[in-house]
DNA sequence: AGCACGATTAACT
DNA sequence: GTTAATCGTGCTC
């Protein structure tokens, strides 16, 4: 399967939000191993406007890597234990990406087992925390370009879901976040279970 | 320097 | 249904 070249994410994000529903994310282990699996919700984080999405802070440390090129990974640590995974999309100086709220499991089984261990495989890689668990993805990926030859961290074409598989609703855990931004319908999800 | 809180999860009642 | 865990970040003093 060919990986994702840069032009994939240089687009509108709403767009690449819903085009990533279907292609495999796939971690390249230390000893070469793949971690892997179908991407079935993503949400979309859009510009300083939207409340949101952390660049409403504007341009700071933390965020710098949304404001730069597509196709790098921007992922940060939140409520003290966890890492969660997005995609940088849109022009260099325009703050916005796509975040993987949840996988199929397809590569990688054991190790993902071992990583998530005591629970069903159901609930392996069905949160954006859990499946950066799952895959072993964490801090050290931060501001990583997705798009290059040797990139151990990046995206694959796989499969395209039809919309009508497709559920669209308002992003998950904004809760203090105002309108319209809480309910804005950015979330893209499968609902088909895995074949 | 201090503080409130989060793009969550797991373990409760 | 509720809530503890646990710490980086951004905001206020």
């Amino acid at each position: 399967m060919a990986r994702l070249p840069r032009e994939c994410f240089a687009r509108p994000t709403l767009e690449v939000a819903r085009d990533l529903l279907g292609t495999r994310l796939v971690h390249r282990e230390p000893d070469g191993r793949r971690v892997a699996g179908i991407i079935v919700e993503t949400e979309a984080y859009i510009g300083e406007e939207d409340q949101g999405c952390h660049a409403r802070a504007g341009r700071t440390p933390r965020t710098a890597v949304m404001y730069g090129p597509p196709g790098h990974a921007y992922v940060y640590f939140t409520y003290g234990m966890h890492w969660l995974f997005n995609v940088v999309t849109e022009g260099e100086g325009f703050p916005a990406a796509v975040l993987v709220r949840a996988l199929w499991p397809v590569e990688g089984l054991e190790i993902m087992a071992a990583r998530r261990r005591g629970r069903p495989r159901r609930e392996w890689t069905d949160g954006p925390a859990k499946l950066c668990r799952a895959l072993g993805i964490d801090g050290r990926y931060h501001g990583a370009d997705l798009c290059t030859p040797d990139a151990d961290l990046f995206l694959e074409s796989d499969r395209t879901f039809p919309d009508e598989s497709v559920t669209i609703g308002p992003r998950v855990g904004l809760n203090t976040v105002p309108e319209p931004w809480k309910s804005i319908p950015w979330r893209f999800r499968v609902h088909l279970t895995q074949p």
